[in-house]
DNA sequence: CTGCATCCGCCTCGATACTG
DNA sequence: CAGTATCGAGGCGGATGCAG
């Protein structure tokens, strides 16, 4: 009956992977950290997933305390939110994603893909190591907008745009990964006008150093 | 036909998943962290696996370059061990394995143990913050002994014994998870003989602080 | 005996239909 | 919009077979 695939090991992995080993888990615990979703924007973002899966994976974590359910301004629609417990998932996930940037293939369209995941990958990409001046770098990425706010030598990336920022990118969610994935160099997105830079070219080369890109310096000049 | 599950999305996430998110794939890597293994270890330290699982799952990460197979010294006898790709899931493992001990059961006896889980357990546990003097502590889990060396305020855990360890630890395997799971503490598993601790008091409380256990003065007393 | 391949029953998964 | 119910297809687990 209720007997659960589990691993049966006294081991932390295989405690993990009980609870997050199974398909799609991952994925909606990834979409729960860009923001509170509700059920539909969870189905349209996780397209192949059923919707008894989807039902069942979130019953599973809000058992576990990992998600939680939330009233939406006065409403009486309901949102999925990670708990404190779920975002110590945050790093993890982030780690798996630049790992597996580097395993993409070529875009074909036979992928889907999702503005808001370029926020997860600005996250995954950036290099705490390398935070040189205090400043913010906005992207507008299809209808999404965040920015990377560097100050006294701590980066954050916060959903919303930037106050005041020293570099605005602005692109699409496939040039944006395709970039990430080391596929395409921010010097050959600018040329054929799938990217545009604006702002300060120091601070364009400051914001391809803190993502671990090549810092063109064409590119930089493009902006 | 040859129609792998995969997500089907432009995403790093999606992409490492594709790869590793199969059952017994991390499985099979935490066990190729520890050391280079043969299959017959394999299909010992991971029950409940298929013998053709195993080796599909093999081929598949050799094919991906993650695994690779190597000649143990001499004989025909062959093993398999992580790549330089493969290693750079060490971190990734480890905080999968760091969260999930948290989310660890009581111990029952329909879980299997082994010893060599000890090792990725301490590494798991490690708090880079928490370095102090520079030393190392001695561990003999069942038929396993590792220790931590601590050099320079670096902190790295090798097999095989210690050359001047300030601490001796001795334990079994299951006493081991637990403390580490936080559901036994080195004190109550002192007083019940399941653990020894060998060597100068104070060296004891400095590596209960680096694994972020409970400092407890009376467990280093026992001493 | 080790290192796999083959076969088969079962359970998870994915798609569609249906309900409040 | 937010799920629940149902059912075919395929991944998984265990037993068995077989070659070096």
């Amino acid at each position: 009956m209720s007997s659960k695939r589990i691993y049966h090991q006294y081991c932390g992995l295989a405690a993990a992977l009980d609870i997050l080993g199974e398909r799609w888990t991952l994925m909606i615990i990834r979409e729960l950290l860009v923001r509170p979703r509700r059920y539909g924007e969870l189905l349209n973002n996780l397209p192949g997933i059923g919707t008894n899966l989807l039902a069942e994976r979130l019953k599973f974590l809000v058992d576990e305390g990992i998600v939680a359910q939330v009233e939406v301004d006065g409403s009486r629609r309901q949102a999925y939110h990670l708990t404190e417990t779920g975002q110590d998932l945050r790093p993890i996930v982030l780690g798996l994603a630049r790992w597996g940037l580097h395993h993409l293939e070529d875009y074909s369209s036979e992928y889907s893909v999702r503005a808001s995941w370029g926020l997860l990958a600005v996250e995954a990409m950036i290099d705490q190591d390398r935070v040189s001046v205090d400043e913010q770098y906005e992207f507008k990425i299809d209808d999404e907008t965040f920015h990377i706010d560097v100050s006294d030598s701590v980066v954050h990336v916060i959903a919303g745009p930037a106050a005041t920022p020293s570099v605005t990118v602005k692109t699409d969610a496939v040039t944006f990964v395709q970039i990430g994935a080391q596929k395409l160099s921010p010097l050959a997105a600018t040329v054929t006008g799938k990217l545009s830079l604006e702002g300060d070219a120091n601070a364009v080369l400051r914001a391809c150093a803190l993502l671990g890109l090549e810092a063109d310096p064409l590119a930089a000049a493009a902006g």
